[in-house]
DNA sequence: AATGTATTCAACCGCTCCCCG
DNA sequence: GCGGGGAGCGGTTGAATACAT
């Protein structure tokens, strides 16, 4: 894109916050208001750069945030939401009250991938994992990888690791009007290949549609293993369409069993808020 | 007790989207 | 319609801490 990141300015601060400039950021967004990041720092008397201070504030300073561990309802909730909308850490927050994108992640990619790893393990080999969980596999020390050799949890002499490629979604923005764009793709793929589902049933298109949709462009699948040899976005000669056509049944299935497990309604009720 | 390893989480980075001129 | 800037997002990093040997 070529804009210089603003962190990349001389003179700024980097690293963690102190308790002063904590005072200060707190100070000035409830004496002004949240916005303008970009020229906050300046006004409120911070050397820190826009960005630096908006994740501040988002992710641990604001009033409203909920500090301690995430509860099983809310790791039940983390859990049925990543499979509908993927590393969507954002949209999932919002039906997180208190809870930070930035912290659902984190949660996800230390508790929440290993656990499901663990319990998918014995189905089948997980380990194209997500680029998310990448660190923690790099960090790791010989004698781990030794043992997750031996356990033949990544690497089945090494040859699936190399067989299949995930590639993951790039970060892109998800708004109101992207998710409205997104629901009305959908809605018509859905109405024109899905015809088992019940007309009018506003609950026919939200799994999937958004691992269509997602994988539409580029190849993703929240649960990548389920989508073993679909993916082929990124060849040239698989046309989206094929794909929509092998997936739409398979997802629509699996989003209905979603939706049947979802005794708390929560699904409905976040589907609903979308389209609202 | 010392050392090595694994885990957690705040913060940074690069990218994309949206808005506005 | 186009381009630039602001804002937001997801991925990644690194330091601190916990745990194991």
């Amino acid at each position: 894109m070529g804009r210089a990141p603003c962190c990349s300015k001389v003179g700024l601060y980097r690293g963690p916050w102190t308790t002063k400039e904590d005072t200060l950021l707190i100070d000035y967004i409830q004496a002004h208001g949240e916005g303008h990041w970009r020229s906050l720092p300046k006004k409120a008397g911070l050397l820190r750069c826009g960005k630096s201070c908006r994740l501040r504030w988002m992710n641990y300073l604001r009033p409203d945030i909920k500090r301690g561990n995430i509860t099983p309802d809310e790791d039940d909730l983390i859990i049925r939401l990543h499979s509908l909308l993927g590393n969507r850490w954002s949209l999932i927050a919002g039906r997180l009250p208190g809870r930070t994108d930035n912290e659902i992640k984190n949660y996800w990619n230390s508790h929440l991938s290993k656990r499901l790893k663990n319990s998918t393990a014995g189905n089948r080999s997980t380990c194209m994992g997500e680029s998310a969980g990448k660190r923690s596999d790099a960090k790791a020390s010989d004698k781990r990888k030794k043992k997750e050799d031996n356990e033949g949890i990544c690497s089945r002499n090494g040859e699936a690791a190399t067989k299949t490629k995930i590639y993951l979604p790039r970060a892109t923005r998800v708004c109101t009007s992207s998710v409205a764009k997104y629901i009305n793709n959908i809605q018509s793929m859905i109405g024109s290949s899905s015809r088992n589902a019940e007309d009018g049933d506003h609950t026919s298109w939200g799994m999937s549609g958004l691992k269509v949709a997602n994988n539409g462009g580029q190849a993703w699948a929240s649960n990548d293993e389920e989508f073993d040899g679909l993916v082929c976005d990124h060849d040239p000669s698989c046309p989206i369409s094929l794909q929509k056509d092998i997936m739409l049944d398979d997802i629509f299935e699996e989003y209905q069993q979603l939706l049947k497990a979802d005794d708390h309604g929560h699904l409905d009720s976040f589907v609903d808020s979308l389209l609202a």
